[in-house]
RNA sequence: GGGCCCGUAGCUCAGCCCGGUAGAGCAGGCGGCUCUUAACCGCAAGGUCAGGGGUUCGAAUCCCCUCGGGCCCGCCA
């Protein structure tokens, strides 16, 4: 039933001259007595301190009273006979070693020049000067090698540039690339500032499992794995939705979770099959508190992004998005002013079916009534979104986990938010009635063939102990960083995408 | 799942249409140069042309299949 997984690459590739090279300066390093790999490297600072430090030299002068010790990848070594510069590199930027015969002495001065690679970690202790030209440099006194590297970085110049290869070994990727460990050290901080709004507002940040019996809360195909504990089949969540409104019902009051949720479908450029979901729950609130909470959380993460990248007009633009007011689209009223099919609501199911039908969808004659108002939707409407807009009040069978709208009759109360291109977020008045629950569960299953929403009898059983008005929203957080940064696909945003066996 | 495109040295790329001994730059090796910024100059070396099959006197090049990747479409709240 579940066949033995394919063992992961153990063999190494062969060799290359170039890595045969390197490795004969291990030899020769480790026959002088001295590690290729030591163990600590003490007392260093980052090469912005040694910027800084070079700051009001004359060009060509140095600071001897002054001593720094820094570490970093070696990028590149220009030679000039009894001088050369070297470029070392680490998270706070590139910083130029001057390595001079005067200052190291000649046969330390030939063998660090020998024994040196590209791609070399090395360590660095000198003094802040400017070179004539008037770059910040460390004029060295001592080199010390910290990791040599065998395996060669991409070409100095073009860096790695095939993608396939960017995915595999994200590493080499990051190494060559500025730019990208610039990019997912932004997500990171903006992940920091999405925490840092919802602890201002009191959010409880929570874990709920990923392993479940049953995946639900969505629909979409889950992971299948088993349980040696539990003797069963299980999955691997689809939505953290439902545990998290059992903790509203428990009195935690605002919950939120942030982490990976699994849908075994195909990867393209918006959809991942593991991508992280901040899932939020809040009680005593409707899905316009949760609109007005998350216009701010946007406003806050764009001011955060421009403030990161100031310098990047395509992020300026794509983060500029999402300040507000931001647009507002009726679900119903846009669809019937887009497609000219009037009384969308009185539609039958076949009605809806032959109308998505000409609209181009091939969705299984089976389908629900939700799906093919989403197909509708999707088609007649979605194109023409071109900001970010909140689009508001679905048909109740579009969505079973929300609460009939107070006002409109048909409707439920829900915004999702669309950039141009995908969807971004998902809300609701969260649905409280346990009956009401109970009963669209049964009508999702009751609608031919339609297994989107497993029903859970346990949720609803919560709900009898009592859920307090509620709204909740979840979003991907891969997709969020795309839209904030302008990336056009999602593999951009995740450091490991997934890539199939080579 | 369907269509189109891509895979040549460690890296970045020519060569493919129109079949005729596999090229360059970077990196690495050797030599030169005490202020360069992708340093520069000289010399030598480096290849399973993704893999397999076919056509042909001869295939990186033309044809078929497979693998991997990209883009678009379909599927996927």
């Amino acid at each position: 039933m579940y066949p033995r997984p394919p063992r992961p690459r153990t063999s190494m590739p062969e060799e290359t001259p170039l890595e045969r090279e390197r490795r004969g300066k291990v030899a020769r390093w480790r026959a002088d007595g001295r590690e290729p790999y030591p163990w600590e490297f003490p007392g260093r600072v980052d090469t912005a301190v040694v910027r800084a430090a070079c700051a009001g030299l004359a060009p060509g002068a140095d600071d001897p009273a002054r001593s720094f010790r820094v570490g970093g990848r070696l990028r590149i070594v220009r030679q000039h006979g009894r001088t050369a510069f070297a470029d070392l590199e680490d998270l706070a930027g590139p910083l130029q070693l001057i390595l001079r015969v005067d200052e190291l002495g000649e046969s330390a001065y030939r063998s660090w020049l020998a024994d040196l690679d590209p791609g070399d970690i090395l360590g660095a202790d000198g003094s802040p000067a400017l070179s004539r030209r008037g770059e910040p440099s460390l004029l060295v006194r001592s080199l010390t090698l910290l990791a040599k590297a065998i395996t060669p970085p991409p070409e100095k110049f073009h860096g790695l540039q095939d993608v396939e290869e960017r995915l595999r070994r994200r590493y080499v990727d990051l190494l060559s690339s500025e730019a990208v460990r610039r990019r997912f050290r932004v997500r990171s901080l903006l992940l920091r500032a999405i925490r840092e709004h919802f602890d201002a507002a009191g959010f409880l940040e929570v874990e709920t499992p990923v392993l479940e019996r049953v995946a639900s809360g969505a629909a979409a195909q889950p992971f299948v794995t088993r349980s040696n504990y539990l003797d069963a089949e299980v999955q691997l969540r689809i939505a953290e939705e439902l545990p998290l409104k059992r903790l509203l019902v428990g009195g935690l009051e605002r919950v939120y979770e942030i982490g990976k949720v699994f849908r075994n479908e195909d990867l393209d450029s918006i959809h991942a099959p593991e991508f992280t979901e901040l899932e939020a729950y809040w009680a005593y609130a409707d899905y316009h508190d949760m609109r007005r909470f998350l216009e701010g959380l946007y406003e806050r993460l764009a001011a955060r992004t421009v403030e990161l990248l100031p310098d990047d007009p395509e992020v300026a633009r794509a983060a500029g998005r999402f300040r507000p007011p931001f647009a507002t689209l009726d679900f119903v009223e846009s669809l019937e002013a887009r497609s000219g099919i009037p009384d969308i609501l009185g539609k039958s199911r076949e009605e809806l079916r032959a109308l998505a039908r000409a609209a181009g969808s091939t969705v299984p004659d089976g389908s629900s009534t939700g799906t093919f108002l989403d197909k509708l939707f999707e088609h007649y409407v979605e194109p023409s979104i071109d900001r970010v807009t909140f689009v508001v009040d679905f048909p109740t069978a579009t969505t079973p986990l929300a609460k009939r709208h107070r006002a409109k009759p048909g409707r439920v109360e829900r915004f999702e938010v669309f950039a141009p291109g995908m969807e971004l977020a998902n809300a609701y008045t969260e649905l409280t009635d346990p009956d009401e629950q109970e009963e669209r569960f049964r009508s999702q299953l009751g609608e031919r063939g339609d297994d989107r929403y497993a029903y859970d009898a346990d949720f609803v059983e919560a709900l009898r102990y009592g859920l307090p008005p509620t709204t909740g929203i979840g979003f991907g957080i891969d997709r969020l960083v795309m839209a904030l940064l302008g990336l056009s696909s999602i593999k951009d945003a995740i450091l490991f995408p997934p890539v199939r066996e080579r």
